[in-house]
DNA sequence: CTTATAGTCTATCGGATAAATAGATTAATA
DNA sequence: TATTAATCTATTTATCCGATAGACTATAAG
């Protein structure tokens, strides 16, 4: 499962992603329409500011706006940002490789090589879907 | 990730399936050749016992063994046992669902769509992947 | 230049869970 | 009946998750 800073997130980056370029969105405006405790939301956006997904403007008229392209933004990397690892192994983890402690070789290891396939599937999926393809499944479906 | 649990469990019911027939293996034997704190891994074998995956015998000539046919152990079981959900949000998961909080309407949310397949392709490597074709794996790769 | 607005920073909290350990007890076998 | 090995109870330690509180700072409008 998804923490919920991963889960919230989430939601709250599909709410920019739809007001693209329509100026700032309030904190409290994604909050209450994304049910996500609204104090929770500031830490999850300001982490979001970090690696440059997002920007905020203080003051009067401020709040957050999208600044990558949302065709850009892709669910894999929010979902590494607040949970690490998309990788059931540490051992087959790309980004956050462990060596295995419990078998004697990787490279023959069966239980390995069945989470290999498993990760490499997954990141595929998470990595070819980006914010915009989701607003586009949603549009798709209520027709 | 899976917890510790889930990863252990795995490399030792592994052990186990290798001597299938071959009569009880010591807790102590697994612990030392999987790597495994012992302590630790009398208690995962115990709840592994409460699902009827693996008996045990006390005393002399004792320890645990697999009772189930390793072709009909799966990982998707295992991990569950351990773990919980597959499924990165509640609300596409099958054996642990809760109703969304976050969006309005679960059949047109494109967050949940994505989730829902990256779960079932998920589901379906490890619920096509037994303890038996772990071994066949190992053996595959060596020739 | 002052006031209201809205994000930022620091800090802290309870609760749950994870991972591991210790020691006494019970059951099985020879 | 002694030895072996699993079982039970319990406790420890650490870490993280989810959430909240309050003071601070930047912005824009009037």
């Amino acid at each position: 499962m998804l923490s919920k800073k991963a889960q919230y997130s989430l939601y709250a980056l599909v709410h920019l992603a739809k007001e693209y370029k329509n100026g700032p969105v309030l904190i409290s405006k994604i909050a209450e329409d994304e049910k996500i405790p609204k104090k929770f939301l500031e830490a999850i956006l300001l982490e979001l500011k970090t690696i440059g997904i997002v920007n905020s403007r203080k003051g009067k008229g401020g709040g957050y706006y999208l600044i990558k392209n949302p065709e850009k933004v892709t669910l894999v990397e929010i979902i590494r940002k607040f949970d690490g690892a998309i990788a059931l192994l540490p051992c087959v983890s790309d980004m956050y490789y462990e060596q295995c402690r419990n078998c004697n070789n990787e490279e023959t290891c069966g239980i390995r090589s069945v989470m290999k396939e498993v990760r490499d599937t997954t990141v595929n999926m998470l990595s070819n879907t980006s914010l915009a393809d989701i607003i586009r499944r949603e549009e798709n479906v209520l027709h």
